[in-house]
DNA sequence: GTCTATAGTGGGATAGAC
DNA sequence: GTCTATCCCACTATAGAC
């Protein structure tokens, strides 16, 4: 079984590399959980970045059309609330891998520097959208704190100790970043 | 004069750790940019452990002396206002620093495990105070959200490529934050 | 597809002369 | 206080047997 391996590769890189951080996890670590030598890692992916892109890029694509649905909206109050919506989904449904980002990002940058470059684009993309067209420092501002909020959804992670359900989290913080837009 | 070059080094360090991140930044890197060599860091500060603490010290006081005075506070609308400027200005003050942790919270945490579980303490303290007494989880999602929202202050730089005033972010992260509470 | 063994690199840190 | 020289270690990555 040969995709299974690839599979659990990823998923046990998955895990260290958001918890531990990209740079402070070592093959060898990743080697050990999956149950392989690190010589045979590199039979499945050809180096430690080819693997970090494997991971991350999902969560790239996934960015990437929520953007380009956005920019093709008008910028009413109806349509920010659903490009708050689709972006908080996005986040909710790559929670695990977006603390690879939070962890280390200076790591991934330097592994991965166009998939990094791409994030911030699409973030900046996305920033801009829901200031809304020729913006005030203001609305430019309440934008970045909107986008703050829904982050909110990953680093909740650190302070809440029960779970939260998914369905509590996309109502709350919905509410609370158009909150935080002062629409 | 030996102070100079002791605040010297951790200047270039400060810079370096906000925008490599500190485990992408090494002593050579460091002692290149000041003019001295690794090994001469070295009689300055006794580990590169030694050298972050010695920069990062003055965010974690800060930090501990407002969540300290937010404790002895009773929970007032008024009293909430309060708390979130001052905690914004802690956050303005020291908005170089804050790179050091955006960049690269793996490689601090590692380096430096107590003063991070100190921060987070304060964070997690604050928050829980911003919730109010026997909060909901809907409360407790909303302060989140309003921490994030004074993040944006230091997550703003990201994304605005000209310089924005203390006094503006001031006023309108602050009005921002208190509309995703939701008060 | 997995192993053992090892090359090659770059980092933090130390010894000791000046 | 600063230097040169060096140690030691962990890591990524590769070579080649099985």
């Amino acid at each position: 079984m040969d995709g299974d391996t690839r599979e659990k590769i990823r998923e046990v890189a998955l895990e260290l590399f958001s918890t531990r951080g990209f740079d402070q996890t070592s093959l060898r670590e990743i080697a050990e959980r999956v149950g392989l030598t690190k010589a045979s890692l590199y039979y499945h992916y050809p180096s430690k970045q080819a693997l970090l892109t494997a991971i991350v890029a999902p969560l790239v694509e996934g960015w990437q059309s929520i953007t380009e649905i956005a920019e093709n909206m008008p910028h009413t109050p109806a349509n920010v609330r659903e490009v708050l919506a689709r972006t908080l989904d996005v986040m909710l449904r790559n929670r695990a891998l977006a603390g690879i980002f939070l962890r280390d990002p200076a790591g991934v940058v330097a592994a991965a520097g166009t998939l990094w470059e791409d994030m911030i684009d699409m973030g900046a993309r996305l920033t801009s959208w829901l200031a809304g067209p020729a913006p005030t420092m203001a609305e430019r501002l309440r934008a970045i704190a909107a986008m703050e909020v829904l982050g909110a959804a990953l680093s909740s992670v650190t302070y809440l100790k029960e779970e939260v359900s998914d369905e509590e989290m996309r109502e709350v913080l919905l509410d609370s970043a158009i909150g935080a837009l002062r629409l």
